[in-house]
DNA sequence: CGATACGTACGTCACATCTC
DNA sequence: GAGATGTGACGTACGTATCG
């Protein structure tokens, strides 16, 4: 049974949004694959997460005790969404939340998108808590293409333990920085092996730059990589849908061919500006401006979900492994306690 | 079986941020 | 400061689950 909700309060009142946004606000109640059940072990029955106040919350434990703890994410980090446009907040019950989407309808959301700044980047987030960390790489530009691993959140100092959650699975913590959970049988929960991660080792050797993505005429995906050469998807993947197959774990298969000699729709050599003399031809570079930027705009809005999803991925291991901790302490301070005074019946 | 809700991925625009 | 890049917001399409 999980009691713990996130709460999302949008300020502008929009309800739909992408995809990824919504999963990574939602992950925590979802059942299904991505849930990470070692958060459902707690309850949060009442919390005083008001802004700026230090999050200290009611958390009663799987065994019945009840603890006043504080939140898995600090306040001097870089929190989990941290955007004026977006507040997660992680409590049970809310009477705040009711206010927030009181004044939702408001206030005119034009006006609240040019009066709130934007959050800065995944990247820089993760730069900025990797500074306040120590041992958390910084995400470089280009990283391994893969499965999207967390560059930093396990290798914090966390020694390498293995933890058992009060429903008998196990987190792994290694000193790479590699969080694995598992179950102990076939009891047949299947959010864990969603959490297994890896987050150790360089990027694949021969990890290449893509450099633009084309739809080619024969309708492949192609990719343009240094050295002359060409990357090209199957057609058999490429029918699929990509989610589905990311959802069977197919990959797609990429061919390397030589390079056509005709360029791809959409990618056209730019004219020499003193070549372009006629309106028309000035119309033309426009919209092959316009083309190469739509172009280079998608390619940057899936690299840009990718991270994002990365990034997420690296704010719920982050949060799994300090509930462990967190869990940890509680019950070694309770262990403390029992030592210190013992009952005297 | 059609309607509906929901989840996911994508493309585009606008604007913030970065880079040179 | 201009151009390039990153990302939030929005709309759309498609697949799947659920319901009557």
């Amino acid at each position: 049974q999980m009691t713990m909700e996130t709460i999302e309060s949008r300020q502008d009142g929009s309800i739909t949004d992408s995809v990824a946004e919504r999963e990574s606000v939602h992950m925590h109640t979802q059942t299904g694959q991505n849930s990470i059940p070692t958060l459902a072990q707690v309850s949060v029955a009442g919390s005083g997460t008001g802004r700026g106040s230090p999050a200290v919350t009611l958390v009663q434990l799987p065994s019945g005790q009840t603890v006043h703890v504080q939140g898995v994410i600090q306040t001097p980090q870089p929190s989990v969404i941290h955007s004026p446009q977006i507040q997660t907040v992680q409590v049970a019950t809310v009477a705040e939340t009711d206010e927030s989407a009181e004044t939702e309808g408001v206030i005119d959301s034009h006006k609240r998108r040019e009066i709130l700044s934007r959050r800065p980047s995944y990247r820089k987030i993760l730069n900025e808590l990797s500074s306040d960390v120590p041992g958390v790489p910084k995400i470089e530009e280009e990283k391994s293409e893969e499965e999207g691993t967390p560059p930093n959140i396990a290798t914090m100092a966390v020694p390498t333990s293995i933890y058992q959650t009060s429903t008998g699975q196990y987190i792994a913590i290694a000193q790479g920085g590699t969080i694995q959970i598992s179950n102990p049988g076939s009891d047949g929960v299947q959010g864990l092996q969603a959490l297994t991660m890896t987050n150790s080792g360089a990027p694949p050797p021969g990890a290449t730059i893509v450099q633009y993505a084309a739809q080619s005429a024969d309708g492949t995906q192609q990719f343009f990589v240094p050295g002359s050469q060409v990357v090209v998807q199957d057609e058999e993947t490429e029918l699929a849908p990509s989610h589905m197959a990311a959802a069977t774990g197919d990959m797609p298969t990429y061919q390397i061919r030589a390079p056509t000699t005709a360029l791809p729709q959409g990618v056209v050599m730019a004219a020499s500006p003193g070549s372009l003399h006629s309106p028309q031809q000035l119309a033309e570079e426009a919209t092959r401006k316009r083309e190469l930027r739509l172009m280079k705009n998608r390619e940057a809005a899936k690299e840009c979900r990718r991270r994002k999803k990365e990034y997420v991925k690296c704010l719920e291991s982050r949060v799994a492994v300090l509930e462990v901790q967190n869990k940890k302490l509680i019950e070694e301070l309770e262990t403390l306690k029992d030592i210190c005074s013992p009952k005297t019946d």
